[in-house]
DNA sequence: ATTTATTACTTGTATATTGCAAGTGATTTT
DNA sequence: AAAATCACTTGCAATATACAAGTAATAAAT
């Protein structure tokens, strides 16, 4: 259900193979602003992703090791989802995403502080925000 | 057909109802590589997109002014499809896409030098590329 | 203890998008 | 004048998405 044969060989096409689609990113997206999230935290997004959709980006993520299952430490019916390791190293990728968009898009007010500091030294915001989320692997 | 209302205010989320599918990015990609293209030229490319699903992506990247049409020198059948300014900056994000699946899956060797590249000094390679393409528009 | 509510999903069905093959009309080449 | 090339369009099957409802496990309330 998730795989066939790849494509090509192309860096850009395989990433859209795993994530190219109009889903995955914002997921991704809310686990880099909350860290952790459950799958109803999900549902609840602006954007209201239906939950079979939902339950079939989430396994993708999974089975390519972007995200992985943890269990919730205060309920067993909850689950928690967080990114790995190859999942924070997007950050970059969301960063320019959202920066495109603000030169050619309305920004949300509360979303204008973050990202003139992205624009300000884009380096350094990028690099401490990875440094920032691989902590939290532990 | 193309547009109806947005999802949310979310920069990513905007983004992402414009280019977020498995193909549009792929045709971005051959224009920065290749800086002007026919219809046919993106029919030979590697992944092989239908021809409708083509049409119906370079209409939307028309209409949102990622790409423009410009009439071909040589031949009146043939159109030539071009990155407008605002194409031009997807650059940075094509740009982290490759650097990303260059951490995680094998890259074909005749782009390693060109992402070796990329990755030693990031900030300048983005500069200079964008630079180098808008001087293109003239 | 038993009902009620939450949780993470699944299932069913309608609609939209994608994939593939073939076709069309305008040019261009022979 | 005929054949080839060009940028698309059309038709239809396959897949993915959207929306609504349902299910099994746990948890909270009575």
């Amino acid at each position: 259900m998730a795989s066939s044969k790849k494509r090509s060989e192309c860096p850009i096409s395989t990433s859209l193979e795993i994530w190219g689609d109009k889903w995955s990113l914002l997921i991704i997206r809310d686990l880099m602003f909350k860290k952790q999230c459950t799958y109803g935290d999900f549902l609840k997004s602006e954007e209201k992703i239906a939950t079979n959709i939902l339950a079939s980006r989430l396994l993708v993520l999974e089975e390519n090791n972007i995200i992985v299952k943890l269990e919730h430490p205060e309920s067993k019916a909850k689950v928690l989802y967080r990114l790995t390791e190859k999942g924070i190293e997007l950050f970059p990728v969301l960063v320019e995403i959202s920066l495109w968009a603000e030169k050619y898009y309305d920004i949300p007010k509360e979303r204008e502080s973050i990202i003139a500091k992205a624009k300000n030294n884009k380096t350094e915001f990028i690099a401490k925000g990875i440094q920032k989320m691989k902590e939290g692997l532990n």
